[in-house]
DNA sequence: ATCAGGTGATGATAATTATCATAGAGAAGA
DNA sequence: TCTTCTCTATGATAATTATCATCACCTGAT
């Protein structure tokens, strides 16, 4: 991870979203002490446990937020982009992190102590209020792709999730799979083999192509009715 | 449904927790407007789809959060206490309920009009932010709870669920379901054949003891091993 | 009182998924 | 270079879960 502090608040896009109610003092208290860093793909941003200090936001690229078992083996528990947070779940009610977070693509996180949030948070109810929609869109967001999933089997939750990352991840029919099928599997909740098989299944079948690491959705129609169908 | 209004929120034990920051007027303007609600067993409290307009919680019973899922079948998303936020979900993100509630137990629940609680809110910080951290915590129990239900099988969902009841609930070795196995298995995620034969098995093992509804739990070691080895 | 419908229960069988084994390709390290 | 490890891939088999059928019991409705 490398530690930057060349953002300027001015020129971010982020800013309005994230801090529409915040008055131009606290921006300026919160650009000055904000710091910025950069992550490779694979780097962990945030690792389980982890006592919370601050509150931190992607501006680019793509996380998974995943925790591990009683078993050992971890559990994915969503992929966030940009405008989502990262620091969901716990942040206002735990001390330390009960998941972590890494870095699928390369990324940027904008960081902001958690003081400081508290802080203005205390002051300005209107932020908070906005802050409060914000973190349970997210976490409705986790809740109701988890029930989607649960209800489905596995042919379903492979083409669902296919057409996941199709449509609100790269929105293309064409991209490259940004996790490996381990952490396919890890999110869907079976094994590896069997999303292996389901992917080669559906290539045999002519609904989607394989090359590596690329995905081709060539009968979306067809993938959108197995997802539904289960 | 009976709505009543003879609630006095001078020795309501729930007021402190909920509206610690809140100053002596503001609990005033809120004491004079709420409403209160009681429901029988078997009651609907919040239909899906229904507009949000209330904020709500739980004085006293057991209720149950769920929603249908596509094939007509519903899943249940979690079991509330008193303490717990009935409006727990897409309360400050969405226009719609985005799930039911249904009461498992007689129970009261105390309403306030969102606008009364956005306006305090966007006012106070503070209660914003206790508010915030209650939510999330209530959201972040949901999410770990489902973690740890998917991660194991049939079995082990079972021992898993009668163990909550037991502890998180009824804080005892014996009680009445007050589920019916439908609705475990709308949890937990399998079929009511299956949680049926489950617990048949338990019984047989001499794990459980079952008188109709009655449930008494004689071999707790057991039982913990089974939920914790899936 | 009787009927319909829901719930609990059990068995037989089918479908689905996991586990184990094996193998090639590519990446990382000695 | 050679070894080791992970990932992708496939097959065979075992374990798990779903589906279908049947029945008893209870409750509410007509």
């Amino acid at each position: 991870m490398e530690s930057i502090n060349t953002c300027n608040c001015e020129g971010c896009e982020l800013k309005s979203l994230f801090f529409e109610n915040v008055t131009t003092s606290e921006i300026e208290s919160i650009c000055t002490r904000k710091t910025e860093h950069e992550y490779s793909k694979g780097d962990i941003i945030i690792q389980e446990g982890e006592a919370i200090q601050d509150f931190i936001y992607l501006k680019t690229g793509l996380v998974k937020l995943y925790r591990s078992g009683n078993n050992g083996k971890e559990q994915i528990i969503c992929f966030a982009l940009p405008l989502d947070f990262v620091s969901l779940l716990s942040i206002f009610s735990e001390q330390k992190y009960n998941y972590s977070v890494a870095a699928l693509e390369d990324s940027v996180t904008c960081n902001i102590r958690m003081e400081e949030v508290k802080s203005i948070a205390s002051q300005n109810g209107k932020f908070t209020l906005s802050l409060i929609e914000k973190v349970n869109k997210a976490t409705d967001r986790i809740i109701l792709d988890f029930l989607e999933v649960k209800q489905k089997r596995l042919y379903g939750r492979i083409a669902y999730i296919l057409l996941y990352f199709s449509k609100k991840i790269y929105n293309s029919k064409s991209f490259d799979l940004p996790v490996s099928r381990k952490e396919i599997a890890e999110y869907i909740g079976m094994t590896v083999e069997n999303v292996i098989r389901s992917l080669s299944d559906l290539r045999k079948d002519g609904i989607i192509k394989i090359f590596g690491p690329n995905i081709e959705i060539v009968d979306e129609d067809r993938l959108l009715r197995i997802s539904e169908l289960s």
